[in-house]
DNA sequence: AACACAACTAATAATCATTCTAATTTAAAG
DNA sequence: CTTTAAATTAGAATGATTATTAGTTGTGTT
């Protein structure tokens, strides 16, 4: 078990108990979205409010602390900031996995071809995971 | 001024106006929001509901008329199905615009570096378009 | 052109998702 | 150990989406 107190402060954030839990939670699932750190976070805190999640997300996601990934059809899932990457969802069993591929030639071919000046590139493939092929 | 009526047929929906009205927008705006489209629809409708609006684009997605795209920060828009394409975003003032690339190198790096088997890549560029740099 | 019917629209209520408010509790700095 | 600003909680309030229902309309058929 990890511990994430220095990490929160780092990012100008009180290591709280609950705060703690969410990145654990995050941590060992890897991806999850709302309902799954609600009730995850229930567990633990048998009384904790679903204001204190999303409070807790968006601060979180301000202070870049963790991320939020849009997928197609679905729930956004949130995860611990780390170094860029892009995401495989399977449209059977819902799992979302990371994946790093190196996107500078295709962000150059679109700011070539348009007028934009691209900083960021979010990119979700869909399809079947081992398992459910 | 588009008439939509026959490709609404195609896709098994009755070209009603309040369709025939969502199609031109979007062809006419290229992407837009769920508010958007009851903004502009108010001007010909003036008594359309918003579950119209919702019912309708939940039809056209099923039927694949049209196509929901998922932004970061900031609400899904939408747009008539065409070829593949990927989007870029103004992170200043929100425009969408549409981009051709040809993704299947970095598809078949991901296939081949995962268990996934891929059949879609949703790739969304954000930054500065020409005139808010 | 008129008919019949399934499909559609509009109003409203109901549900689900997210944010706000106010009172209480707590992390962490001194 | 105190102090204080910030966090948590419960519940109300708001916002977004879906369901229900009664009346209307598009469209294939005559």
């Amino acid at each position: 078990m990890n511990n994430f107190t220095d990490l929160l402060r780092a990012h100008n954030l009180k290591a709280t108990p609950q705060r703690l839990e969410i990145a654990n939670t995050l941590y060992n699932q890897g991806h999850a979205n709302v309902e799954e750190l609600y009730d995850t976070l229930l567990k633990k805190f048998h009384s904790i409010s679903l204001a204190t999640i999303y409070k807790n997300i968006n601060l979180m996601i301000e202070n870049a602390f963790i991320q939020e990934v849009k997928i197609p059809n679905a729930k956004s899932v949130y995860e611990l900031t780390k170094e860029t990457h892009s995401h495989l969802v399977c449209k059977k069993c819902g799992n979302v996995e990371d994946i790093t591929l190196d996107l500078r030639p295709v962000c150059d071919l679109a700011m070539h071809s348009t007028e934009f000046q691209i900083d960021k590139a979010d990119l979700v493939f869909s399809g079947l995971c081992k398992k459910c092929q």
